[in-house]
DNA sequence: CGAGGTACCTGACAGC
DNA sequence: TGCTGTCAGGTACCTC
């Protein structure tokens, strides 16, 4: 699923190409994936007519800011990535009108279509059916507690070093799983969790309170370094994700540790060692990255 | 409160 | 080929 670099490299796809669109109507073959409100027919009632005026996130939360004080948010979850195109429903199965990025296999589990005012499609593909759309007057969901319970945004300009520390806090556990921890810091998931800790050079299971000074300034310096690089090269593609028009991201090249089972590190040459803990896997160089 | 497990789902892939 | 088991980018919720 996407994290963070995902998320805004769609949030930054679909501001070129979906503001100013009014939604006609909507689609869906999983109804339950409209978590708000409850009946899909309310949801599609009350989405008709409605203006797109811009797309923004918090966390891995995609808002767009409709017409008449609502908002859509749309989570991806883990296999989830928001399209703008064509398709056309064939013996019932959507199929992209033109061969191109929208072919590719990842892009064909759609489960949510927004009809656009301009022919074009907004859809939601999901092999998995965990992704969620909610619809909200704009200014419950600013003040909803789910919304404020977020942690900071590593990439703001406010993000200060101080500011991650004093996130950090007193939190215990290990601290792969605590940077996971979406009420800590907003956006940060399995893969870049494992490549800031390669970088920063620090064991993914070492216990937060045992970090110092000069450790918690690395892992501060590679969780910005590693989130904006990948914002840069439009995310990660390995697995579902896709950018807007269906087109994968660039940060494969850079990727250091994660799913890299096996494989040398590419620091020390060290073979890249996979651990579960959390239910998670974590990947690190048991050389670079000692406990 | 924290830690750990489960639930939500389906697809890809490895191994037999 | 086909079956079985494992794994998957997230997060909410439950129990101990």
């Amino acid at each position: 699923m996407p994290e963070l670099p995902e998320v805004e490299t769609t949030v930054r796809g679909l501001n070129k190409k979906v503001p100013e669109r009014t939604f006609i109507d909507v689609w869906s073959d999983w109804e339950k994936i409209v978590k708000k409100p409850k009946s899909f027919a309310q949801f599609k009632k009350d989405i008709k007519n409605k203006k797109i005026k811009k797309i923004w996130r918090r966390a891995k939360n995609i808002i767009f800011d409709l017409s008449d004080g609502w908002s859509l948010l749309v989570h991806q979850k883990m296999t989830g990535h928001l399209l703008v195109g064509e398709w056309g429903l064939h013996n019932g199965q959507w199929k992209p009108k033109k061969e191109g990025p929208l072919s590719d296999p990842y892009n064909r589990f759609l489960h949510l279509i927004f009809f656009l005012d301009n022919g074009k499609m907004l859809a939601l593909s999901d092999a998995r059916k965990f992704a969620k759309a909610e619809l909200w007057k704009a200014e419950e969901l600013l003040n909803s507690k789910e919304f404020n319970s977020i942690g900071p945004e590593p990439l703001d300009k406010n993000f200060t070093f101080k500011k991650f520390e004093g996130a950090l806090g007193n939190k215990k556990g290990k601290i792969k799983q605590v940077l996971m921890n979406p009420e800590v810091i907003a956006g940060i998931g399995n893969i870049y969790s494992s490549e800031a800790l390669w970088r920063a050079r620090i064991h993914p299971e070492k216990n937060v309170a045992k970090l110092g000074e000069k450790e918690l300034k690395s892992l501060y310096e590679a969780i910005k370094k590693v989130l904006s690089l990948a914002v840069k090269l439009g995310g990660e593609s390995f697995s579902d994700y896709r950018k807007p028009d269906g087109s994968k991201g660039d940060f494969d090249t850079e990727r250091q540790v994660y799913k890299r089972e096996g494989q040398k590190c590419g620091r020390c040459g060290e073979k890249i060692k996979r651990i579960k803990f959390a239910g998670r896997s974590a990947f690190f160089c048991p050389s670079c990255q000692k406990l």
